[in-house]
DNA sequence: ATGTTACTGAACACATTGTTCAATTACATT
DNA sequence: AATGTAATTGAACAATGTGTTCAGTAACAT
């Protein structure tokens, strides 16, 4: 990819991020992004169609840099999927939003917008599906798998949400551990 | 009230419900909720200063109409706070969503909106911390009372969204259950 | 019958969106 | 270093939506 483009990117990504930590995504107009990211008008439009599809396409980059992360480091043997530590993938997940590489916070933080979180419960919900077994239980025997997965990811979300709301002064390992308990 | 203002009132009501059942809350305009309630522009915005708080204000009347319901059944000796029927007070509340007296399935349906949700979360979570002793458990103790409430408002909510979603196949009575089992 | 209040509808200024185009600049390749 | 290609720019543009204003009309309560 060009770097001119590269760099476009970058910047639009940099100032809608930086935009949405100060105001909720519905009241930030694309005027405002360009003046923030200081490109022009029309290169902005050449970039993305709108303001609907930045925001879908920055969350699907973060949600790959994040899987891709843990998937490497599982390639490394660390075991973040081991069956002895069945919390590890989510406790993984924790620790890398804790350190906000990718400014993800500002995006699931409450006043920030419903289109991210149902991309990011999406993606989730594939991930707790891949991991169902963890969550057998007498309860899971008894409920639809639809329902219960669709449990288990807004459960998380909300664990999270509930975290940052709180201004994330616990640690992952207790919320991972908030987080198995509730579910 | 005048009854011009209740007619006009209970008109933008019932247009902007009909305008929610096709359409997300962001995509409806203030020209549309006009031209479906057939009133002038200055009378919209004699009544609501934007559609923001036509949308709050909705929210508000539909929630007082439901507990106020609900509350007159519990003083005709209904039971529904019945100690021994911990579940009624959400089965008396699923069974009102049924029946979607006040459109309010319209408002909670997916698509439709951020907003409305939060409102509901809100006076949803009074009624669960009203009732908190029914969700007393092993687990409850080892987590804080601000994410247990939390996540007992979030289950319901979502337990609801699951419903919607899944055309209400089951009973009122199905569906506590499943909440009362995920929860 | 009268004074008050609400509705009307058109006109208005303003903000935002998404497109177009010609001029300019950065890039990759040879 | 020269050249063709592709990205960026900025201004102008039509189209749409917002919220206000105001004078005229209709409904209300007494």
């Amino acid at each position: 990819m060009d770097r001119r483009q590269r760099k476009t990117r970058e910047a639009i990504f940099t100032a809608f991020i930086e935009l949405l930590s100060k105001k909720d995504f519905a009241q930030i107009t694309v005027g405002e992004i360009i003046n923030q990211a200081d490109i022009g008008r029309a290169t902005f439009y050449s970039h993305f169609e709108t303001k609907d599809f930045l925001l879908k396409e920055m969350s699907e980059e973060l949600f790959c840099h994040i899987f891709d992360a843990m998937n490497e480091e599982k390639a490394n043997h660390r075991h973040i999927f081991d069956c002895n530590a069945p919390e590890s993938v989510f406790l993984h997940l924790i620790q890398h939003l804790k350190k906000n590489d990718n400014n993800i916070l500002e995006l699931l933080s409450s006043q920030n917008n419903e289109l991210f979180l149902q991309y990011f419960k999406q993606n989730l919900g594939e991930l707790v599906a891949s991991q169902l077994t963890l969550f057998e239980s007498r309860k899971s025997e008894k409920l639809p798998e639809s329902f219960w997965i669709n449990h288990i990811t807004s459960t998380f979300v909300e664990t999270i949400k509930w975290w940052i709301d709180n201004d994330m002064r616990e640690s992952p390992e207790t919320i991972t551990e908030y987080f198995f308990l509730a579910v």
